[in-house]
DNA sequence: ATGAAAGCGCTAACAA
DNA sequence: TTGTTAGCGCTTTCAT
C-alpha cells in the first residue's frame, strides 16, 4: 500500500500504470467481466500501488443504478425503529446496498418535497417507514421505476410493496389473551388515527373481544407519543377501583412503557394486580426487568429481511411483482400482564431465556 | 403538474420544450447563477409540465461534491445514538445534505474495508460515532480531502476533528455528587477498555474520589454492553451489604439501566437506598419514571450541531482548520441516587420539569 | 444574459 | 480477450 493518493486517481490513471487501456481497468472492477489473469495482474498491482478505486456515482451516471436505497424514517424515538434501520443498514451492505436516510417532515406537504429530494439521488429503491404517502407520489415513483416498499404501514393503492406484522391477528391475540386471563372492564389506547397499523390493531382487538362475549370498557389515543398517552392514561385510570379498566391494550411499546409509568409512579397502582398492559412490537425495553412488558411481537429481523429481498428482486428482476408481506404476529408472555389461571410455565420461561441472551 | 414522466427527463429535453439551451435550464437550477425573468419562468414551466428534476450523480460528477455525508456508527442499541442520529440527519437535511449510514463491523479490519466503500460514494464529508479508526485510515481521507470528524471518541492523531463532552469532567461531576452525598464504598462500572471515553470518564471519576481523599471501592468492566454490565454487576453486588458497594458510577446510561434492573429484579436491592446509581449520557429511557436516573448529561443536540458545524466550514471555507469541541458536561439530579443532606429543591425540579416536556 | 463546446469518470458496444 | 469510440446528464468556461 504505497498510497500516492494526493487527490483523485482515475481509472485512465491506472491503465497508463499498468500498460493497459481504461476499458482493461474498468472490466477488472466489473464483477463477472472478461479479463484475463496477466492482464487483472497488472491492473491490480497498479491500483494497489495508486491507492485506486471506481467512482460509484461515475458508474452510475452509465449503468443508471446508483447502488442507494432510500430510507424515509418517521421518527426513531419508537425503539423499533433504531433495531430495524440497523438490520436494513446491515442486510443491504452485505448486497452491496447502501441506505441513504431521510427524516420526515412533519406534514404531509413537505413529505412529498422530501422524497423529491430522495429522488433526486437516483436512488434505487425507497423504504418508507411508518410515513403514509399521496397516492400521487406513489405513482411518480412508479413511473420513475422506482420500487417501493411501505414498512409497518399499508396503503390502498393497487401494487404497491409492503411489510407488515399480521396487525389485526395481533390485536385479536391481545384481546384473547386478556379474556383468558378473565379481565373484566378491558380497555384500549391507540396510535395515530389514521394510520393502517391503529385500524388494524383496534379491528383486530375488538373482533377478539367480541368473539368472547365482550365489549371494550374504554378507548383513547396515545398518538403513538409518550406524552398523549400519558394524559390520557391519567385521564382514563384517575378513578375509583371499580370505575376503571382492569387491562389495557396499548398499540405500540413505545406508549405501553410510558403507559406503566403512570400507572405505578403517578397514579401508585399496582402491575398487573391492578391493571394489566400489553403492548405491541416487542422492543429492546419490553423486556427490561422494570417493565417486564407482554407484548405482541413482531419479527424486526424477519421484516427487514423481506423488505430487503422485495427491493433486491425489484431491482433486478424486470418481471418481478409487489407484493405484500404479512409477518406473523406472535405474543410474548411477560409479567405485565395477569396470567390466565393455567398457565404453561414452561413456555413463558422459554421465551424470556431467548430474550435474556442478548448479543454483546 | 402534468407529470408525463414515463421515464427519465433530461436537461435537453426541458430545454427543448422551453425553446432555451442546456446550459440555461443548468443555470436556472444553479442556485446563483445568472437567469433573466423571462428565461426563467420558460424554464420553470418547461420542467415543472415534465416533471424535470436535476440528477444529483451527473452533477457531482462535475462539481466534485456529492452533498452527501458518510456516517459510520457503531451501533444502534445504545440509545444515545439514534437521537444523535436524528439530529445530525435533520440538521443535515436542512443544509440540503444527506447522510448516507454504514454500520461498524466488529473488527478494526474490516472497518478499513467498509471506510473504503463509504469513499467510494465521493461523501463530501465522514462522520465516525463511536468508532476508533487506523491512524492510516485518518490520513487517507486527508489525502483524498475528505473532512473527518470523530464524535464521542478522541484519537491522538493530530488534526483531525472531534466532539465529544467533556468526559473528564462529567466523570469528575459524578465523583463529587456521591462523594457529597456522603456514600463510603463507591464503585464504578467501566465502558470498553481503550475508548476514549471509557478512559476520560474513568480518570476523572478517579481524580474527583482523590480530591476528596477518597478511594474506588470497586471496579469492573462492563464493555458497553447490557449483558456484560448485568454479569459484572451481581458479582460486584452479590454479597453482604458491608462487603459491597452503597454506591456505583456507570460509564453510560445504556449499562447503568441494567445494573438497576439487576440489583433491584435479580439482587432485591433498593436503589438509592441500599445502591445510589449515576450513569452518563442522559438517554431518554435515563427519564423515564422507572429508572429516574442521575447522570451526567451529554448534550446530543449541541454536539450534533458542532458536528456539523465543523463538517460544513472544512468542505465549504479551504482556510478551515479541523477543531476539537468539548461539550460542557452537567449532572441532572434524578432519584436514582441519595441527594446530599442540603439538596437544592427547586434546582431538581427545574430540570425534572424540562425533561419531561418532551416534543409530541 | 445566453448558447456552443468541452469534459467530469466511468461503462458498454463494437471491432479487431 | 483487448482497445477504440461514444456518451450517461450535467456544469462550466468561453465567446457572443
Amino acid at each position: 500500500m504505497t498510497h500516492r493518493s494526493d487527490t483523485k486517481v482515475t481509472a485512465l490513471q491506472v491503465a497508463k500504470h499498468a500498460g493497459v487501456s481504461r476499458s482493461a481497468v474498468s472490466r477488472y472492477f466489473t464483477l463477472g467481466a472478461s479479463v484475463s489473469a496477466k492482464t487483472a495482474a497488472q491492473v491490480a498491482k497498479a491500483a494497489e500501488e495508486l491507492g485506486y478505486r471506481p467512482n460509484i456515482l461515475a458508474r452510475s451516471l452509465i449503468t443508471g443504478r446508483s447502488r442507494i436505497i432510500g430510507l424515509l424514517v418517521a421518527y426513531l424515538d419508537n425503539y423499533f425503529y433504531p433495531e430495524v434501520l440497523e438490520r436494513l443498514s446491515r442486510e443491504l451492505q452485505a448486497k452491496g446496498y447502501h441506505v441513504l436516510i431521510f427524516m420526515a417532515p412533519n406534514n404531509a406537504q413537505n413529505v412529498d418535497q422530501v422524497i423529491s429530494e430522495i429522488l433526486d439521488y437516483q436512488v434505487d429503491g425507497l423504504i418508507f417507514a411508518s410515513v403514509s404517502l399521496s397516492s400521487e407520489l406513489t405513482i411518480r415513483c412508479k413511473a420513475l421505476g422506482v420500487p417501493v416498499v411501505l414498512f409497518n404501514r399499508l396503503q390502498d393503492v393497487e401494487g404497491i410493496s409492503s411489510v407488515t406484522s399480521d396487525n389485526f391477528r395481533g390485536g385479536a391475540l391481545a384481546a384473547e389473551f386478556l379474556v383468558n386471563s378473565h379481565h373484566n372492564r378491558i380497555a384500549y389506547i391507540g396510535g395515530t388515527e389514521g394510520t393502517s397499523t391503529q385500524r388494524d390493531r383496534e379491528a383486530g382487538f375488538r373482533a377478539g373481544l367480541k368473539s368472547a362475549g365482550k365489549e371494550l370498557f374504554a378507548r383513547a389515543i396515545g398518538d403513538y407519543c409518550r406524552e398523549t398517552s400519558r394524559l390520557v392514561t391519567r385521564e382514563m385510570f384517575d378513578r375509583a377501583s371499580d370505575a376503571r379498566p382492569d387491562a389495557v391494550f396499548v398499540a405500540n411499546d413505545h406508549m405501553a412503557i410510558a403507559v406503566m409509568d403512570v400507572l405505578r409512579y403517578e397514579l401508585g397502582l399496582t402491575v398487573p394486580k391492578d391493571v394489566s398492559v400489553v403492548g405491541y412490537d416487542d422492543i429492546p425495553p419490553a423486556s427490561w426487568a422494570s417493565y417486564d412488558l407482554t407484548t405482541i411481537r413482531q419479527p424486526a429481523d424477519q421484516m427487514a429481511a423481506e423488505t430487503v429481498a422485495i427491493l433486491l428482486e425489484q431491482i433486478n428482476e424486470a418481471s418481478a411483482q409487489p407484493r405484500q408481506v404479512r409477518a406473523e404476529a406472535e405474543i410474548v408472555v411477560r409479567s405485565s400482564a395477569r396470567l390466565p389461571e393455567a398457565s404453561i410455565e414452561s413456555e413463558e420461561e422459554s421465551l424470556s431465556e431467548k430474550l435474556k441472551k442478548g448479543k454483546c
